[in-house]
DNA sequence: ACAAGGTCATTGCACCTGCTACGAAATTGC
DNA sequence: GCAATTTCGTAGCAGGTGCAATGACCTTGT
């Protein structure tokens, strides 16, 4: 004899933020064990490559602003890719509490190597979902121009 | 004079599963916050809590499979779940390795208040993206039904 | 009936994260 | 010109996570 208070009926499956979670995840872990299992290389540390690769110099906060990563985390990423002689960092003259950060020459190496994959990765994605994709985009488009 | 390699250009905004991440974590953000301060909930937590306001009781093996778990994080929400008083634990005596979880009263009367929560919260995401919403409900359907 | 193998849940370990506080440097306001 | 405030990057701490190993239990095959 249970008494049951009647619980409003919710199913996480329907639930966008959820669905939108997994999506991230499955698209992502492929890609992420191959990079950790062939480059040491976590997603947050991807990240600040990429934009590195992609920007060249930058500081800190830049990444930050531009890659959706909280300051503490580029700056824990960039200590681990240092510690990897993958980037460099100097001093900004201009503004001493800056640092810029850059590709060592190893670090653009792994690039040209890693930066093809990721492409792949993309493009097998846009033809595995075909139209699907595109409206997926629309949608994506929509909600990350949002609340910005 | 810096001999710079030429790396492929790769946009990390135009990478999906990127994308889909800043969305995921863009759209849970708010409503997990309010879980945390007003609860003390967080998401691994809430989606067994949510599996068991919804499907009633159920082992780990079963949340594992439906939630998008592993099984550890699983036994670990349960766990402190179970020491905040909000889920209790019985043995199957059909199999003894199966644990049945279910809600206690308290854990009954928080979800009736917190289901609520995620329901606005849904409604009001889909209201303001209004036909951006179907299509990105059409692009995730086909992208988590796809390799499953 | 019992050994071999499989399933279920948990835990130890090392690492990663989130938060907050901090020191150094620049900017603002008087 | 100099205190008060703000900005930038880092680090301590507590707690969360991922992985592999473990122990308890069930199932299968002989």
């Amino acid at each position: 004899m249970t008494d049951t208070p009647p619980l409003p009926d919710f199913d996480l499956y329907g639930f966008t933020p959820y669905r939108l979670a997994v999506a991230a995840k499955h698209t992502s872990e492929q890609l992420a064990r191959q990079y950790r299992d062939r480059f040491g290389i976590s997603i947050p540390e991807w990240r600040v490559l990429v934009h590195l690769a992609h920007s060249g110099n930058t500081s800190v906060r830049d990444i930050e602003a531009r890659v959706a990563m909280e300051k503490y985390e580029v700056s824990r990423a960039a200590k681990r890719l240092r510690e990897a002689g993958l980037i460099e960092r100097k001093e900004n003259p201009e503004d001493r509490r800056l640092i810029i950060l850059s590709l060592t020459v190893e670090g653009q190496k792994m690039m040209a190597e890693l930066l093809p994959m990721a492409k792949a990765h993309q493009a097998e994605l846009e033809k595995r979902l075909g139209d699907a994709f595109k409206q997926l985009e629309a949608g994506l488009e929509a909600l990350l121009n949002e609340t910005k």
